[in-house]
DNA sequence: TTGAAAGCGCTACCAT
DNA sequence: ATGGTAGCGCTTTCAA
């Protein structure tokens, strides 16, 4: 009772096994009956091709692996699917291994994992050395997209200028700096996005020789967020101060908690936050913009070049932020929120 | 300048394909001297063994792929890590394939898919009849986790039961219902888990003839939550009035927004929502809680003893609700908040 | 239009 | 402890 391969359909149809491979790939050149035939044995049979023995044989398996942190955000949602509709207009399937805290990363760093078996990997945001110990399990074509390695394609926002843009626009506006960073979990991978937006601030800040009156670090957790309100209240900074925030989700989540205090936007601070999200569009705050399609389709191009073997170098495509502006930064517009 | 084989790797150190084998795949009775030879070929050709040779040969790849919406949830987070922990065990690796819109599930619909390479499936929170059009392009183990399905094992939340213990508290407590219902984009999946928990209120507040003041349609992306709010606050209900949330990420957002306008839980009105996150809990929301471990491991062994062979009939089992209560569902204890 | 047969890279059996 | 070799299921020549 076991499974039926190809050959007991060829035999059940009365054919010859590479007659019954023409017919489920659709070749042409089949008489009818034939066609018939076959179709009816794999119907009484209930076969189904072996896919390892077919991607065995075909040495890949049409599929790209992409690594990412988290799915169901909407950055990633954008990433996603702008790598998506590129990598399938080439017929590549996409395959997403969320990375979902350290001890399954630990999974990773076996190179019999199913995200190994595909045709190439794109790694979006993350440091391929602290993912592996050394060079991944993985002789394949890699791309990292959102991220940057000398020894890999990379494909990512210039978050350093992005940092220092930020800053300039902080700066400029002549008021005290409260920063909120990103922190993360003991045990979790930092992404490089946050270092290098946070060395882009600093370099501005420090050019300026302006230090914040509060740097807040804290993370999207409703708690970790509510704590570090009342660090910014018990601070008392004298309004208006200038929120100069790592995410929009930190942003969006401040000032929801600041409303509750009585602090609103444009009256009482001005806010800046990362991204571009459409929430942020939405709830008026200014953000320092990141082409996120550009980025996607272009890591996409990139990926299907290396895999055609077209690459002669080590690709490093930049693309620089554009400031997204929105009420938040400006002073003194409006009476409530 | 073609990938190199076992074999290259054989003819390089002086050995047979089997000793490489042996060596690769850390089997005793070899020698410390074949052992460095070996290793010497693989480093000095940069050997990588083909996985999709050795998956082949093993007719197996020991891994397990998981269908579900999204990742990074506290939900799916926790029920991710109890299945992989119960998998790990027996060692299996687990991959993740998030859904992520409708557009990309028309890539599960392809057998060919990656995903369709592991040795079973787990799809969470899903009605595979919604997800592929007949049958799954699928011969292998196949369960359901926080889904059910007649044709497939299942292991799941007694959502029904769920609602209606819900239901039975906001209705003993006696005040006006608002109900918080969670409605999906147009094109996207809407998952059976609220259907359940919807007919099980519907259910018990039919049976006590009871209709609720309002209903909210509404999801959490922070515009719809607003505008629900402001229905909410246009249909002005008399305080004190109970909402029941349909997630806690519903109750949570919506306490947020009514704390702006000045209505606070416990006093204004009572607050219910489903899903016992600690988020709920620490916001002293009550909740009618799942116990997501539980299901995770049962789905996770269920899964194990399918891949054995060892499951005669269809296995169905039912996790019951539990009441986390905290200060939401009790009126008048609290002064703020 | 069709069938026979080679062979992809690997593991495991069977000798030695 | 080691090497030779069969064969997993499939696709693709090559002949017919």
């Amino acid at each position: 009772m076991t499974k039926p391969s190809l050959q007991d359909v060829a035999r059940t149809a009365g054919v010859g096994t590479s007659t019954v491979s023409r017919v489920l790939n659709n070749h042409p050149n089949i008489s009818e009956r034939a066609r018939q035939n076959v179709l009816a044995a794999v119907e009484a049979l209930g076969y189904t091709p072996d896919l390892n023995a077919r991607s065995f044989r075909l040495g890949q398996t049409h599929a790209v692996s992409v690594l990412l942190p988290v799915t169901g955000t909407p950055f990633y949602e954008r990433l996603m699917t702008a790598i998506y509709v590129r990598l399938a207009e080439v017929d590549l399937d996409i395959a997403m291994f969320p990375l979902l805290g350290a001890q399954r990363i630990r999974r990773f760093r076996d190179p019999g994992a199913l995200v190994y078996r595909s045709d190439a990997l794109l790694i979006a945001s993350q440091n391929p050395d602290q993912l592996y110990g050394g060079r991944p399990p993985f002789s394949k074509p890699v791309v990292l997209v959102d991220a940057h390695h000398p020894a890999y394609h990379s494909v990512y926002f210039d978050n350093l200028a992005a940092g220092r843009l930020a800053a300039e626009i902080a700066l400029s506006r002549g008021l005290p700096i409260v920063l909120v960073d990103h922190v993360f979990a003991p045990g979790d991978l930092g992404s490089p996005v946050f270092v290098d937006r946070r060395a882009g601030v600093m370099q501005a800040l420090a050019r300026h020789g302006v230090t914040p009156i509060l740097t807040l670090h804290t993370s999207i957790k409703p708690q970790a967020m509510r704590e570090a309100t009342e660090q910014l209240l018990a601070r008392r900074p004298a309004s208006p101060f200038f929120v100069l925030a790592f995410s929009d989700e930190l942003a969006l989540s401040l000032q929801q908690h600041l409303r509750v205090a009585g602090l609103h936007t444009g009256r009482d601070y001005l806010m800046l936050g990362f991204d571009g999200s459409a929430d942020a569009a939405e709830a008026e705050i200014s953000s320092v913009a990141q082409p996120v399609e550009d980025v996607g389709t272009t890591a996409a191009d990139v990926l299907i070049q290396a895999m055609q073997g077209t690459l002669k170098t080590m690709v490093r495509r930049v693309f620089p932020p554009a400031l997204h502006e929105s009420l938040s930064t400006t002073l003194c517009r409006r009476t409530g929120n």
